[in-house]
DNA sequence: ACCTGAACACCGTTCAAGT
DNA sequence: ACCTGAACACCGTTCAAGT
């Protein structure tokens, strides 16, 4: 892939991290990139196109972090407690907001090709945090264990989401610890 | 206030808690009224007034609900048990989401006056929720009891991004049940 | 008071032309 | 291969002017 490619693909992401699909537009950006609007389109046809490519890009960049994570660690205790720290990043720089977090809410004015990835985004995480929970609980219910995934997942974005709008890293990381203080990351899974 | 203008601020509603405030356009909007684009501005100068306006509204709106369910139940396990409904609400509709939720991603993109009612939005749900939990458990800490508060307020935003993006209610209610299984809804709030 | 036409600014997109 | 200016159709926003 050209390296003009890849600076769109980074500059897109970057600002739609911040201004979500709507939000994004190929004048600003290729300014950024150092281009024209009109040059983007050599290498993405359409809007969509670009949007498709962004968030399948940051779905598997982000897939591949939490694999590398649970590579590294083999520890579940150690991922639960790691996790909340890759949505903060984007908090931390510049109050931005995970992409497909950000683009969950404009759902409704997604391209398909977009809406696809924005729900493989969910699933993917879901996944992985079913998996390290089942490790860490080996005899656990399985549905159980996926339905605390989806409770993890639903805490984080929400947090991020909150913290957002007060601009303020802290609320982000109180919310966590109150999370945290209420058993929400730990690797047992009550069911009722 | 006018009927039309009324109706204004009704049908913007429901059309932003679909697609947020940068999907909110005039037109589309003002057909839904029966008047013309341009006349919406006779009621609202820019779209920054309506938003204000609408996310003011909202706001009042959603906490004189909650301030009829304190005082229709007086109970705190009841609040604590219902409060999951008010967002659940939006998304029964048409797959919708909570007005200033949605404009919590967009927080970058909104006007000054906009973003001080998304952020009095959510500072007013976390300090319902903070009454509640200390009615539920009258000797707590304030700060843990607010802390808790947010978690809440935080997990119920991100499980209805979570089930937006999947257009699927029932990920809403199996999210909320997961939360309610670890005890995040229960009105102890525990502090290591 | 209430509403509108028309101008304006901006958008995604196309395309012929340039390097 | 890569990029651009100009043009296009569309749309949100604004404002002077209409009733």
């Amino acid at each position: 892939m050209s390296e003009t490619k890849e600076t769109i693909l980074a500059v897109a992401r970057s600002r739609a991290q911040a201004h979500g699909y709507l939000g994004l537009n190929f004048r600003d950006l290729a300014k950024d990139v150092g281009i024209k609007g009109a040059s983007i389109h050599y290498y993405f046809p359409t809007k969509a196109d670009l949007g498709a490519a962004l968030a399948k890009r940051y779905r598997e960049d982000s897939v591949a972090g939490l694999e590398k994570l649970w590579a590294d660690t083999q520890d579940p205790v150690a991922c639960l407690k790691a996790y909340p720290g890759v949505f903060r990043k984007a908090l931390a720089d510049g109050n931005r907001m995970c992409l497909c977090g950000h683009m969950a809410a404009e759902y409704d004015d997604l391209p398909d090709a977009v809406k696809v990835e924005v729900k493989g985004f969910a699933d993917d995480h879901v996944k992985w945090l079913t998996k390290v929970l089942i490790a860490g609980e080996p005899g656990v219910n399985k549905a159980a264990a996926r339905q605390r995934a989806r409770a993890i997942y639903a805490a984080v974005s929400g947090a991020q989401l909150l913290a957002r709008s007060r601009a303020d890293l802290k609320v982000y990381d109180e919310t966590i610890e109150a999370c945290r203080n209420v058993g929400l990351f730990a690797t047992s899974c009550p069911k009722e």
